[in-house]
RNA sequence: GGGGCGUUAGCUCAGUCGGUCAGAGCAGCGGACUCAUAAUCCGUCGGUCGCGGGUUCAAGCCCCGCACGCCCUACCA
């Protein structure tokens, strides 16, 4: 047996400011199913997500609701993030916010050693800031202004002048890395993807890169510098670094050898500083490079980009609370080619919803326990070996190209792919059981083996996808494994090996079955909206 | 201004190295079947592959131009 493959998994922590969506939830769905088939897989999985605490944003919040910050990131945590969790059957191994000692020790050890080793001065910098939002603007929120103030740049918010200060900040010396950066991008042409995100990435760094200011003196909610307690630590140098917090980075090296490097899921939003700053951070400290940094879509709603504020924003549990978290989970994975932007509608989540979930597998599973059910006092008939005819030979075969092919599809992120691969099965059983009309080999006593093999195939059919399903829709392979009455026989759904899950025979004939729920019930098309 | 991406059947999308590449699913239409969640299976309708040039024996696939849409152009967690 081979050593264990490590793969740790991280998500984009969540600034508890915001309000989760179904985006939000989208990158957890991904990240989730990716970690359950690799954990289901063997491999040696972490999947770490958590919140962003830190910040003016949110210490302005919380003022504003008369709490400290502290005390208004952890009502958030508890009251939307960590439900949001529950809400979509996330299995993180782990749960770091920014607030937790681990990581702001992490932070200042990390940060006295870039400091030590000279990566990081002492510099000015210089912004135009807004009196009225009493912070500096980043240049999309600079505009021109107009009428009394032509000329003059404006906030966008307040549309008055903007006032250029400077104010002592350090600066991380990133501008040195941009050489080293290209050559990791060019070495490793999978470290970016997808390739488009790739392209981004590399004409950004090629248009040369400055250094980046690490530090804000104008409020305290924040790590403080190690060397100069006057200074907090800019929110996004601070958050991206619970990635090594959360793994024992200057605290466990064994913990953090056995995880790092890491693969990052990150919003096409935010890939500049996942793909260019973190690997230039790492670099100074002399840490590893994660192995992949991957940017998926936009979930596009009416074909523009989700928003709240265009009241396009839907909050996740609109969708579980009547299609419930399965359908939620394998909608978005399977409507929507990972890295690609996609559209959401409800008539497209309705209609697959019927017709994949409903119709296809749900029924299929159903159809086959009722005729063991029906025609084998509800056991698993035997399949006579030496009589295979050839629509047999092809399920099988199926079954294990099929998982094949989602296991290499899951190892480039193409989540989709690996799913149509699996529905290949799906389909091809429905057909298959169509085909040999089991229900007419029951008439006809002559024809009792025959009818035996037919429903063998078809419920080890049911096995292998309840199997490979499993990192999809958690719930529903659950029930499919209980009613195959696989849980007596080969024991947790979990731990069967899902690269192996393509074996044909591994239930046993003559498992006894039980009753199956209807996995995906039918939902009155006014449900939606 | 500079750069990236996209534009393929009613809808959502595949099309790897240019040569059955004009495809899939859904929707629609016709038929078969009854084990099953009125489910399943088969057949069928359907596209000047955004527009205009060019390269080539051959172009959704390469080159140039144009139109439309989205995104990036550094501190938005």
């Amino acid at each position: 047996m081979p050593e264990p493959q490590s793969f740790f998994l991280t998500t984009p922590i969540f600034y508890v400011n915001d309000a989760p969506h179904i985006g939000h939830a989208y990158t957890e769905v991904a990240a989730d199913v990716l970690a359950r088939w690799h954990r289901q897989a063997g491999d040696d999985t972490w999947f770490l997500t958590g919140t962003d605490e830190h910040g003016q944003k949110i210490l302005r919040t919380a003022t504003a609701n008369g709490v400290a910050p502290k005390e208004w990131a952890d009502r958030l945590v508890e009251s939307a993030w960590k439900p949001l969790l529950d809400t979509i059957d996330i299995s993180n191994d782990d749960f770091i916010r920014t607030t937790d000692a681990r990581h702001e020790e992490g932070v200042a050890k990390f940060l006295q050693k870039l400091y030590d080793d000279g990566h990081v001065y002492a510099g000015e910098f210089e912004a135009l800031y807004c009196v009225g939002c009493e912070e500096f603007k980043p240049k999309s929120e600079i505009v021109d202004g107009e009428g009394a103030f032509e000329g003059q740049k404006v906030c966008a918010i307040h549309s008055k002048p903007l006032e250029l200060l400077q104010e002592k900040n350090y600066f991380f010396k990133m501008s040195a890395f941009q050489d080293r950066l290209l050559a990791l991008y060019e070495e490793r042409p999978d470290f970016v993807q997808p390739a488009s995100a790739r392209n981004e990435v590399i004409a950004f760094v090629q248009q040369g890169l400055e250094d980046l200011s690490i530090s804000r003196t104008s409020f305290d909610w924040g790590i403080p510098i190690p060397w100069d307690d006057t200074h907090v630590t800019y929110v996004w140098f601070d958050a991206l670094l619970n990635y090594v917090t959360a793994t024992g980075y200057g605290r466990d090296e064994a913990e953090f050898s056995r995880r790092w490097p890491a693969n990052h899921l990150v919003g096409k939003d935010i890939l500049r500083f996942h793909a260019v700053i973190w690997p230039a951070m790492l670099m100074a400290a002399g840490i590893e490079v994660p192995r992949h940094v991957f940017a998926h879509g936009w979930l596009l709603v009416g074909g523009e980009k989700m928003s709240k504020s265009k009241l396009t924003g839907i909050a996740p549990n609109e969708i579980t609370d009547t299609f419930g978290s399965d359908a939620f989970r394998y909608y978005f994975m399977r409507a929507i080619s990972f890295g690609h932007d996609g559209s959401f509608s409800w008539e497209d989540l309705h209609a697959r919803y019927h017709a994949e979930l409903a119709n296809g597998f749900g029924n299929l599973a159903s159809r086959v326990l009722a005729m063991n059910a029906k025609y084998f006092d509800g056991t698993v008939p035997a399949a006579a070996e030496g009589e295979l005819a050839e629509a047999d030979r092809a399920i099988r075969e199926l079954a294990a190209t099929a998982t094949a092919a989602a296991d290499a599809h899951i190892e480039r992120f193409a989540i989709h792919e690996a799913i149509a691969a699996i529905w290949e099965l799906v389909d091809a059983l429905n057909g298959y059981v169509q085909e040999q009309q089991p229900w007419a080999l029951a008439k006809d006593e002559a024809q009792r083996d025959r009818l035996a093999t037919v429903l063998n195939t078809a419920t080890e059919g049911l096995r292998v996808l309840a199997e490979l399903l499993h990192p999809v829709i958690p719930r529903a392979a659950r029930k499919l494994w209980a009613a195959l009455g696989a849980e007596e026989t080969l024991g947790a759904l979990e731990a069967q090996p899902i690269r192996a899950a393509g074996q044909w025979g591994r239930l046993p004939a003559g498992t006894a079955q039980h009753a199956l729920d209807v996995l995906f019930p039918r939902i009155e098309s006014d449900g939606g909206k």
